[in-house]
DNA sequence: GATGAATGAGGCTTCATTCAT
DNA sequence: CATGAATGAAGCCTCATTCAT
């Protein structure tokens, strides 16, 4: 309103800045999130990181909790982000392995596996986050039955298998591989080859008879 | 009065007794820590649960950090004391799909799953606890060797296979299916079902050359 | 609603109504400790006193400690303001035996005396306080080296005297006779005047040899 | 009365014994509090320190303040013992030189500074502890006196003066030495130097009439 | 929309002391 | 006399959240 007073980019009630604000929230915390956990991080820490007050965080989020469900639902949006690679893969092991590798150095740029892992931990006692962890699985698995229709069409994974089995047993093996690697005395490169090996001895279509 | 109770106030000359009010006190804590979880769970609740006061507490355990590392140590143990029976199995894969079966059921009336998720997480933040979760998993890795190598020797699982490395693929999937596990939404039977068949494919001595 | 007390919940714009705030709180501290002494004043009391919030304090201080710092670097100030006279004196033992008097009488409307000593004894025990401590110190003889030069000015303490060590000769009897008055058995009148001999024939100009 | 347990040097009912034994629960109380203070000390620190359980602790002592003011008094005994050799000191300034060497290194092997210090502020804040205090100050008072008498009987001292405000003279300059001794940063000779002058200047039988 | 102040509730821990044995 | 266990009371501090401005 006054015209003196129009702070950075313009603080009106625009809806796009918003939302662009409460981006530059879910990073901060994430930030924070990473490197203490939610349970450490306070939502003062959170409000100082964004640069705004404490008061300002509940303008965007109604409570921690919800600015946690927000933060586990983006790092979803970004990790699918990253499926479509292994969707339209010409060679499903190979990207497959890409995409571990690339979670396990966090170049994806998203959760640490830390907080991947807390996540399901705290979802075992907030019902709002279980809610939104179990839409992030489920949304997840889905995701990971078509690539296993498409890796089957390949002839790469036995078209025999159901899909759906296959899915879960890729996403088992998935969190076994992100739990394992959040303990640092446990070698990516091995768990990584482990991890592949078991995938490919289960899943690949088996060409004996041929 | 009652020599089944000499608890109360006074010097129980029996240091046996010790050990055993400091196990009852971990018995409490446990269901606590089941029940919420261990950032929710108070020093007061427990102390309460097991019948002492809060100060209490402090003469079995020098904290809390210290008395939720002594619940993941008794677990292990408890575990450990499990897995005998599938380092003398003879039929490995059954009797690891028994051991998959009575740790989702909590037969085994230990930690529940969530619970086991949670120590992971909590090991992230906490240097003493990480020290912990470390020993029991390096403790649970080499107890895996040894259950692999014998299933080698039943020629159940591939002798060309690398025990260490198969150890690890086990751990993996087992975490994962513990991880899996903790969300209502999967059904058990399914998960159970895949993980023993990535397990068996995976591992079982080829026979296909005969 | 009253603009004399904008106090309550809310943001005072006014950044000077911090400062106000967190002495009236210093105020109430000093009370406080006063009556009961550092250990023996907890910080609800604190709180009450101020009528604030328990939680409230540590928006102005981050914890007891760091109140108490406050306070004692406070009162230096307080103290030092009331040496401008001592530095401008025309007669200066008399303007001294004043500044004792004051002290004693805690016409300075500041520490009481046994909180001076209680601070000394803190200091031997706490680093932070220490370091306030003999920050206080130092100010303290540095005027009154500034105090004894004037002094020697005016030739009535003896200009041949080195003006450290004499600072250091009144701080040290100035201590002493703290140190005794807080023993009520002890009479003011014969301290102070014990003091004050000492303090002449020890430090005044010698005119034996006229 | 069980000849097979004799328990060291005896543990009847010798009253021999118990005054030995509470004379090493002193001495034990006497480091810890020399290390940590007063306050920072507990209980429980003090009685493993003597070797004996917390509850053993009142056996000989009916509270903690009751132990810390037998200390208090236990030090004056020990500061009196040598004030013998002040009593019948020949060159009575550098015998007193001497005293405040010692104590001031802790030679005496008795409380620290700090203590005497803490000791005082206590006072302000404890009645029992206060009484005892005062006690101890009137005595060593009173053998002050004597030690100025005697003194004066040498014609050190001038023998114009009054005994016992000179007592206090001194008094109160041995506390401003003390206190000023607490903290590290000033230094012993200069003070010591500087305490030494000004009680010569002030209390030496002047001798320029002759 | 934004803020600093304020807070109720609660968390973990410590301590001097007592009691039954 | 000696002890280990037990405890009530209290202490300091933190946090998610709200309110007046």
């Amino acid at each position: 309103m006054n015209p003196e007073k129009p702070q950075g980019r313009g603080q009106q009630a625009d809806p796009e800045n918003r939302l662009e604000r409460r981006e530059q929230i879910l990073n901060s915390a994430q930030a924070c999130f990473d490197a203490r956990g939610f349970h450490a991080t306070s939502t003062l820490e959170i409000s100082k990181a964004a640069g705004i007050s404490s008061a300002g965080l509940y303008h965007y989020f109604s409570s921690k909790d919800e600015l946690i469900g927000a933060l586990i639902e983006r790092e979803l949006k970004r990790v699918l982000s990253k499926m479509d690679a292994l969707k339209h893969a010409d060679d499903f092991f190979a990207e497959l392995e890409d995409f571990y590798y690339q979670i396990s150095t966090e170049e994806l740029k998203g959760f640490s596996l830390g907080l991947r892992i807390e996540s399901f931990a705290l979802a075992t006692r907030s019902k709002p986050i279980a809610k939104i962890v179990d839409k992030v699985n489920t949304t997840f698995l889905h995701e990971l039955v078509q690539v296993v229709e498409n890796a089957q069409r390949l002839n790469q994974v036995d078209p025999t298998l159901d899909p759906k089995l296959t899915a879960a047993a890729i996403m088992n093996i998935t969190w076994g591989f992100f739990t394992q690697m959040c303990r640092p005395e446990n070698t990516r490169a091995d768990y990584l080859f482990v991890t592949m090996n078991l995938l490919k001895a289960g899943l690949s279509t088996k060409q004996q008879k041929a």
